[in-house]
DNA sequence: GACAGTCATCGAACCGGTTCGATGATGGGA
DNA sequence: TCCCATCATCGAACCGGTTCGATGACTGTC
């Protein structure tokens, strides 16, 4: 079941076989037609471990997710398998690898043990050692997210920042003079991670721009917390009329705390935010609000990933993702109170 | 970087390199010590494909996921997670691959490489092919569910049947009448997925013995489905007043309904099933619900596939799960109507 | 009919580990 | 003092592919 097999019942060499299968250099029609019989009769597939060795190649990535203790979100789960597909198309497989937590010992694996042609590095934070481990073992990497001073690398991410900023200019627009961040856990924020970070920013910096008052409370990544953390909004500022928020799992919790506070949205409360489109298209009413396009950019990374591996001496290049706001039907203009 | 290099600067052969690494050999104190600071300072790491190449194993497992186009579930997405994790505690990797759809390219790969010492296969069918497929190649693998006639093989599952058995006689002993299955998508039960029509076996198989009457209807899954199956029930049904269900996506949408038709539960309407206890917790009221313990199934998963990989000719075995019905909020006696 | 140029194929080396049998050094016992 | 174990280490073969340089057969030309 391997190559010498072959080799021998078709009546070749070794080397006229791996010609034939990779057709790098000529080889008569009636030999690849002899050989291509014998695969076919014995079932034959080259072995993925001799093959990498010899080239160099293992023609596999390397996943970094966060560990199952974060539980992963529904957008990173939707990224997870898109990478897998993307990479599919491309004719590779995806290798996972949990980090943070104690389970680095799986990321150095991968790291070290020439396993994986590159990687894509899941929930970067502003600070991260992961990339400097990968940068200094010179194994090609592209990460979803970026650092706070990216230099040269690769990189995909959504513009937190300027998405957020968009939806508190739209809420200005319709009247609003008090709205909030919810923004996601205390724990991300403090760690630095990214999208917690530049969302705070943008919707600081944007109601500073349109003179409104702009307050920020963090919410832990659960529907209960949501809930818990709404009730709180309207017992802290009762003037309060509008919400952005990049807190997808905390989604279902603010819903319930607005039926039961009997808010009518958008008449009564307007909420918008950055949210996969599903998420935003399950609630009720629809939500306005920009996109975390998980698929697209899963094969973004994937497209890079695979450029950087073809062409190791490339110029970084990174995507910063600006999708629109999809007006649905969550925002409205503020009515007076009372 | 390689053993070689090692040897040299250690100067000791490559054999003893490789013996001081594993330990399958003694090799002198004095020795190892300074095989280790050569390793150290250079960092050297061994090359996971020549390594694999050469002892036939790649300590690595395959995980065949659904396709990204059915959406994974939320406790599919606990199931990889914990799968990877567990995989990690034993110093293995995670090889992902989709099936289904046109990506069996990817499946192929993965069963004829030689890239995975066995694989873990989530999702079966009664009927599946894949089974066969892997069976035939004489690839140790582990299923996440059972197909009708399991015979000498292994696999982890859930038991569908007495759980929603269970659920349907504790609804009966409250006094409903008449209840209904709310089940997963149409096409999954015309698919022949394992937990649906088991599901629906149980179901059936408890309203008779009790004597109650049992409807049962197929919901797609997703919470706009959830909500719009709910509906449809009361307005076919208007005698039921329990409901039991496998199908955690719709669940949001079947609380929207049941806020919207103004009904208390348990009050005026009783709700369980089978669903991962997070899910169960976060819906109002809490959910009286067995448990779908993804990660113990995964966990268990991987020690029956080590296992089998470390003994070829090892029996077959397998589990099937019976979680507790935990008693939450969501099921109380039935009112006389009107 | 000798010669150059293709074309198809072969043999050997290599990728980087593991493993087996052999060998030399050391020490203890008779 | 000789012999035999034991211990540490070495060299070579092997895993299953890829790739390079070489070789021989065939074709066409002058």
């Amino acid at each position: 079941m391997n190559i010498g097999e072959i080799a021998k019942r078709a009546g070749v060499s070794r080397s006229t076989v791996s010609y034939a299968l990779s057709g790098k250099r000529p080889v008569s029609a009636r030999t690849v037609r002899r050989i291509n019989d014998v695969i076919a009769e014995l079932g034959y597939r080259p072995n993925a471990s001799a093959r990498a060795l010899a080239e160099g190649k293992t023609r596999t990535i390397g996943l970094v997710i966060p560990p199952a203790s974060a539980r992963l979100t529904d957008a990173q789960l939707g990224f997870v398998a898109s990478v897998v597909e993307a990479a599919a198309a491309h004719d590779h497989d995806v290798l996972l690898s949990p980090s943070g937590g104690d389970h680095d010992r799986s990321f150095e694996r991968i790291v070290t043990g020439r396993r994986v042609d590159g990687v894509i590095l899941m929930e970067i934070l502003l600070e991260d050692a992961r990339v400097d481990r990968l940068t200094g073992a010179g194994l090609p990497f592209v990460a979803i997210g970026h650092v706070e001073h990216p230099g040269a690398s690769w990189w995909v991410d959504v513009d937190y920042a300027t998405l957020i900023a968009r939806c508190v200019r739209h809420l200005a627009d319709l009247g609003h003079e008090h709205v909030v961040l919810i923004n996601r856990s205390e724990h991300l924020v403090a760690a630095g991670y990214g999208p917690a970070v530049r969302a705070t920013a943008g919707f600081l910096g944007a109601a500073g721009e349109c003179g409104i008052t702009g307050h920020t409370v963090s919410c832990a990544d659960e529907p209960a917390a949501g809930l818990e953390c709404f009730e709180r909004i309207r017992a802290r500022w009762p003037e309060v009329t509008a919400a952005v928020t990049i807190n997808e799992a905390a989604l279902p919790g603010v819903q319930r705390a607005l039926d039961r506070a009997g808010l009518d949205v958008p008449r009564d409360f307007s909420l918008t935010g950055v949210l996969a489109d599903r998420l935003a298209e399950d609630f009720h009413p629809p939500l306005t609000a920009a996109d975390v396009p998980a698929g697209e950019m899963a094969r973004l990374a994937v497209d890079l990933l695979l450029e950087q591996i073809g062409d190791r001496s490339a110029e970084p290049r990174h995507a910063l993702l600006e999708p629109a706001v999809t007006l649905r039907s969550s925002t409205g203009a503020r009515r007076s109170r009372k």
